[in-house]
DNA sequence: CTTACCATGTAAGGCGTTACATGATTCA
DNA sequence: TGAATCATGTAACGCCTTACATGGTAAG
């Protein structure tokens, strides 16, 4: 209990996979979770201590090509907390479209205007779906011994579904811009 | 400049397209923008002070109904930033999707549990996927004087297009999890 | 040798929600 | 008469990002 706090139990998620320092937290969360999650160090690290604090992992100094690594581990009561945690009903779904504002304003600005932030945003998408492509590629073909590729495929497909659907919503958009 | 504040930037694109009070604003945001942004009183109040303050928004107090309104009104100053604003590109377009989360780490609470998961995004989407399209049949089908109804479709278009995504992954997702 | 990446953290401050506080009106 | 909706605001607090601060290593 305590926490809550969401920052939390996606680093617990992350370690009940497997022991992570805090740059490789930080890595995974802009590689596999990017599309739907994402946290800065400023906000990784102070979880990390309180986590330690509370009992939900353990810290292991060590060197590593002359590197001095922190290193966390789940522990039982992480484990525990984070079933908990999981077993709740998601709370909120939340986004942010800064671009959809513009758009939704874009009378003030004019059709030109509206064209290029569609692009931008149509360029954005573009840039990041073959990166989920390759994610899909290398679930569907690796062993899974920890059955925990499907559950991230899963995440995986829900990128593709959407940033296609942003594609095609791209090129209607555009259309419908054109013709203002 | 000074604030750069997207809740500004919101209130501001609202007020463009007529007076309104803070609890319409709070409305439209609930309404028209719920798919790709929100806010609470709690920042729509004191914003409204402080666009009033800085200039960029003029407040009326007047009775209607019996109650005491205060309506407020975009000024030249307001709409000349509210421009500005809108030809900068987007800066972020972010999710924050605990759903995806909870899947994500799904093994540590199995494919039922995951399923849950799924079925619970699957009933919101639904919930709300109506809305929309009476959105888009009546924007479709209205008189537009001022020209805002094009930019206002193409919102709608995108949240049709991604619910309706999101709808396609689900039952892709039920399957998947099925056969686990 | 210098750029990119690995690696860990702190401090200040911004942004926003939740909960509180209040009260009128409308509709069943 | 009670619930829902209209209506406005404040205070406390939580969460997070940005910027700062530091330094080692690998590769070109």
């Amino acid at each position: 209990m305590a926490s809550e706090k969401k920052i939390d139990c996606v680093i617990l998620g992350l370690l009940s996979h497997e022991p992570l320092t805090g740059y490789e937290i930080k890595k995974r969360m802009d590689t596999a979770l990017y599309y739907f999650w994402n946290a800065s160090y400023g906000s990784i690290y102070p979880a990390l201590a309180d986590l330690t604090e509370q009992g939900f992992a353990t810290r292991q100094s060590h060197c590593s090509g002359g590197r001095n690594k922190q290193t966390y581990t789940i522990t039982e009561t992480g484990r525990a907390y984070l079933q908990q945690w999981l077993r709740q009903p998601a709370q909120r779904d939340e986004q942010r479209l800064e671009t959809l504002l513009k758009l939704f304003f874009g009378n003030q600005g004019g059709s030109a205007q509206a064209l290029r932030h569609v692009e931008a945003f149509e360029e954005k998408v573009r840039g990041e779906l073959p990166q989920l492509y390759e994610f899909q590629k290398a679930l569907e073909s690796a062993q899974d011994p920890d059955g925990t590729h499907a559950y991230y495929l899963l995440t995986v497909k829900f990128g593709i579904e959407t940033y296609e659907a942003y594609l095609r919503w791209c090129a209607d958009a555009q259309k419908l811009l054109e013709d203002i």
